[in-house]
Formats: C-alpha cells, structure tokens, sequence
DNA sequence: AATTAGCACTCCTTCAAAATGAGTGCTAAC
DNA sequence: GTTAGCACTCATTTTGAAGGAGTGCTAATT
C-alpha cells in the first residue's frame, strides 16, 4: 500500500499542474510536458493506481486527473520542501522590521501588510490576548465628571484605552486619587494585580467595580488583516461578495484563528497548512490557510496568510516561515527589555 | 429647444427603465408597458428627438435607447422627485437614534451602518474636521519616560489619543506639572487655545513644541464607511477587484469627498447626486453619489451613500434627507449641551 | 400638421448540431 | 513491465439558422 516513487512523481507533477493552471492533466501532456521517459499508457496504468490509492481524481469519464483532498494533503506534508526565500525578499523582510518601533502593535500591524505583499494573499495577524496578569499600570483619565478614559499599559508596553460612563460620577481630584491609590499598589507590589478583583470588591467602590468589569479582563488582541481583495480568483462575483462579507468582519475571523489554534497540536516555528473546508465554515471552502503559531506570554498569536487553495504553497510558506522568525527576535527583544 | 411635456414623458419612461433593468427600452415595448395611448411610430419620432438633442442614444443600430449621461442629469434635477420615506424605515431611523449616546463618534459610526442598510449601498460619513479652537483640555498621560500619550478633549466632547515619543525624557512628575500648567491655563482661560503655540514657543520647552507639531493641530475627522462589497453589482470580477481596492483605501475616499465638498455650492439640508466620472478619478465611472453636506461649527461634513450609477435615486435621496435632518438634530443637542 | 400603419432592414441572442480535442480503459504485442 | 493501438466518452468550440426587438422611412389617415 505504499507510494512507489514513481507514484509519488507522478503525483507531484499532476498537483504541480494543478497549482499552476487549476486543470486537470492527462497522462500524455504529463509525459510531453515534464519531459518524462515512459509512454502515456505506462502514465495511464499509474494514475489508475493512485486513483485506486485515493490520491487523485477525474472530474468526468474522460477528463485527466486532479489532486483529491488527500492527495493534495500528502503533497503538502511529504512532498513538498519549505522553499527558501530569494535574496530579494529576505531583504525586503529585513527591511521592514530594520526600524525597529519599540510598540508591538506596530509591528504586528506591519507584518500583516508586509505579508500581503510579499505574497498577494491576505495577511492576517492574531495579536496574542493580554492576560490581566500583565497590567503594568492603569492611569484614569478626566474627561468630565461622568465620563473617564482608561488609559492601560501593559508590561510589554502595548496601550490600550476604554472609555467608562460613570453613574455616579467623579471630579477631576477625586479620579485622581482613586487612580493614584490603585497605581501606588499596583506599584509597590501591595496589590499583584491578579488580586485586583478582591480589592475592588473589599472596597466595593462603585467607579472601581466598574471598572473591574470594564477594564482588569483579559484585554483581546487586536486582529489585523490585509489584502482581503485577494480572495478575487476564481470564484464567480456573487460567491465573491459573500466570502468577501464574511472576510471583513474582524470578529469572526479572529474567531476562526482562536478556533484553528486550540483545535491542533503545533510546534512553534513550524509553518502549517489548513484547508478552508477542514474547518467547516460556510464560504471557507476554497481557501487554505498557511499560517505558525508564536507565543508571547501565555497566550499563543497567529502570523500568516490566507490564500486560495492553490497556491503557491512551497514559496508562501517559506516566506511566512522566515517572516515568524523575525517577528519572534523583536518579541524578544521587548521581552528583554521590559525585564531591564 | 425646449423640451416638450411629451419629450419629457418618454423621458422619464426610458429612465425608469433603465433604472429598473439596466437595459435599452424600444418604442413598442415602452408604448405596451406603460400604456401609452400614442403608436409605436409616435414614440419613435419623440425618440429620435430626444436623441438629436443628446439625451438619449442608442447602443448599436438598431437597439432601443438608454439615457445619455446629459438624460440621466435632466431626469435628476428636473424630473425627479426626492421620495417620501415609508413609515418603517423611518421607524427604523428614529429607532437607531433614539438611544442617544452623547458621543459624536458612536452617531456618525451608526449613521454610516444605517445608511448601508437602509439602502443595500455602501454608506459612508464624514466626520467635520475638528479645528483646534475646539480643544477643552489636554491631558498627558506618563506611559514610560519616553512615551506618552496624549488624550486631547474636544469641546463636543470627543475624544482623540495620541501617542508621542520623547527625545529627552521625563519622569511621572515632571509630566503631571507640564500637564497641570497648561490645563490650568487653558482652564482659566489665561491662555486661549489659539495662542497656545506662541505659549510653547516662549517656553520653549522640547516636550511641549513636540506637542505643538504632534497634537495641536486640527484634528482630522474621522470617515466611515460601510458595506463596501456592495459595489458588486454589474462588474466583471476583475473590475471589482480594483474598484474594492480604491474603496477600501479610507484615506483616498475620505479626500475624494473634501474634494467634492470643495468643489461645488451645497446648500445645507439638501441632498445632491454627482456622478463619479465627474470626478475624475479612475475606478469610479460606474458610480454614483448621494450625499448631503452638515455644518459643525467651522467645519463640513458628508453623509451619503456610494452606489451603483443605475441605483434607486427618488428613494436613497429621500432616506440621506432624512437621515442627515436626524444627525443634525443630534449634533444640535449636543452643542448645546456644551454651551451649558 | 400630427399621427399611424406597413415594410425593409439591422443587429443581438439563442439554440442545436457538428467538429475538435484531450482524455480514458482495455487488449494484444513487444 | 512497458507500450502501441483502438474504440469510446465527454467538454469545449465553431457554425449556421431562426427569432426577436429594434430602427428609419414612406405613404396613408385623421
């Protein structure tokens, strides 16, 4: 039951065929085109077999072959090498991050742009969520008496802000000793701040019970996209509104990342491949997924690209690859930082 | 010259159908859908008219005739009629406004969302500049010596952030003071908002004239847009393609409306239709917009939509009028409220 | 003078049949 | 094990005929 080597060329040539013109190919262009040295029946007994094999398939009676799901995924996984990235490339990469801005939403932002265009697919960053575990400082900010702005920062330097109505409602210097006190304790180490919850509680403090609801959970990661026109390929206009609609709201897809993460083992580093269909969401189906897993923290963030099915996989996957790599030395280098 | 009532009747009944079905109308037909008690001939000679005075034309020789771009600006100024809005959608309408946030930023954001469903095109909403005499107070906040972050409150109560970096450096403290100085000033009214540069200059202090080049300047206005895959319409998909590109590019399209706004007499309250090749901007030919200008203190806003050239005019100029008349309302409350 | 009937003509669209071409599987020979 | 040869299948392209929706013009009618 195992793939001779001869299957397994065969195999590789009809999904090279079909990554490069999405068609079928028959067993005598096979042999005129790649140049192979066996007749087109001798072809024809081998495509029998990887069809009996399950690997491929004929879309009619008399059509050539097309890769099948499972053919497709052993391509992936045993056939094909992560290509090295050009010269040209490396460079462009190195570029981008040569600047480095010291805010980690930046550079995610600029990864996600960055990956759009080294491979016209849509690229897609997951920023990690940020555990309330590392909540450096909240500073509340005065807008007037009812309504405050809560600017947090974070041990890695990430900021966020969350506007907060008062009902009771608060001067200037009242705020200003609230947030002081909670500062002076996050700061002094009086309050870890995952006991932040049972403070606020114990002083059962209106603004800060608030506040607790609003702001001390877990801040999500922001979810950046690129490129989304990209999923313009094959598909007919109305199929591509609909698929379009659903690449546009950021919720769902970060969803789906959430989902594709916690759903499989992976290995940080590795660069992995999922089809849209795997994941059984309506309209996903002609799109693969090619995509590694960075951790940062506790929490685990997405680097990658969403193209159709066939694509170029060896190069997009090496370029995702090599960009993870370089988005990993400025994490670190921020970790280190916000260790000094 | 002058067109006849007539000329004018057949007119309207090209339009209408070609608005409806996008498609050519020839006499007979014309004289059976819309019981029209003349003969097919008559019609054929009003038509030829219509077409030596350049308002209709045909697309090859012997096909029905569509409007001319000349037709179709006749029909919009002269023939139509803004349509009454029907009672559920302007339920609709009032619901959506109904629970009032107090926040510019929340309305104008719903407003664009309304706008796409109510009328199935893209919505979009240009939020007026805000001008820098509009500054309440300025509040800065430490992040880490050599970050901070600015949140500036405007006297209709919005609210911007800024991030700033520094090149010198300053604790908590030294911040708090540079920030209590200037608050206090601008409170006390010693120091009116417009004269703030020259205060930063004679201080010359490298934090502040930072801030001087980083925040106090006008404020862009925010711009909304929604449903922007509506623009699939008669496309082919590679078209689309582009188009959404040029859409999706919030800059471009907000400068396209200033332009716009700039570039023609608007009177307050009004809706008006342009069409995009009148703009001269290459991917826009095959729309169209409908718009209204609202004034903001010094300051110019849109709400419109972004539509097909063929679309439903009498209704989406009926439902922007009556939207725009809503937010003006909003935005009357809430000057108001700030002049308490 | 305006309207209408009638007719020849044009051009697009639709439909079906025929031709083409890229395949396949199978058998028999090498 | 490999290959040549052949009958057969199916999708695509080409072609030509038919039909339909128009037009413009002319002559007759109101």
């Amino acid at each position: 039951m195992a793939i001779s080597d001869r299957e397994k060329l065969v195999l590789g040539v009809i999904i090279d065929y079909y990554l490069t013109f999405g068609d079928t190919i028959g067993s005598r262009t096979l042999v005129k085109k790649y140049n192979i040295e066996l007749s087109s029946a001798t072809i024809r007994n081998v495509m029998a077999d990887l069809e009996d094999m399950g690997y491929i398939s004929k879309t009619h009676t008399s059509s050539g072959r097309i890769p099948t799901d499972k053919g497709y995924k052993f391509y992936l996984h045993e056939l094909l090498k992560v290509e090295k990235i050009s010269k040209e490339e490396r460079k462009k990469i190195d570029m981008a991050y040569e600047l480095r801005v010291s805010e980690l939403e930046d550079i995610l932002k600029k990864t996600s742009t960055l990956l759009s265009k080294l491979t016209s697919y849509a690229g897609i960053v997951v920023e990690p969520d940020i555990k309330r575990e590392g909540i450096k400082k909240v500073e509340l900010v005065h807008i007037d008496d009812y309504l405050i702005m809560a600017v947090i920062v974070m041990d890695n330097m990430a900021v966020r802000t969350k506007k907060i109505s008062l009902e009771h409602g608060l001067s200037r210097e009242e705020l200003a000793a609230v947030s002081k006190e909670l500062n002076e304790k996050l700061r002094k180490g009086e309050l870890k701040s995952y006991e932040v919850e049972d403070f606020i509680l114990e002083k059962d403090n209106p603004v800060l019970s608030n506040l607790e609801n609003e702001v001390f959970q877990d801040i999500e990661g922001q979810f950046y996209m690129n490129n989304t026109s990209s999923i313009f390929q094959n598909k007919s206009v109305e199929e591509a509104r609909e698929t379009l609609e659903l690449f546009n709201k950021k919720k769902g897809m970060k969803e789906i990342f959430e989902i594709l993460v916690k759903s499989r083992e992976h290995d940080y580093g590795d660069v992995n491949v999922v089809f849209g269909d795997e994941l059984n969401i309506k309209g996903l189906e002609d799109f693969s997924f090619v995509y590694s897993v960075y951790k940062m923290g506790e929490s685990q963030g997405v680097i990658g690209v969403i193209g159709p099915r066939r694509m170029a996989y060896s190069k997009t996957m090496g370029l995702v690859k090599y960009v993870t790599k370089e988005v990993n030395k400025v994490i670190e280098e921020i970790e280190h930082k916000k260790e000094r």
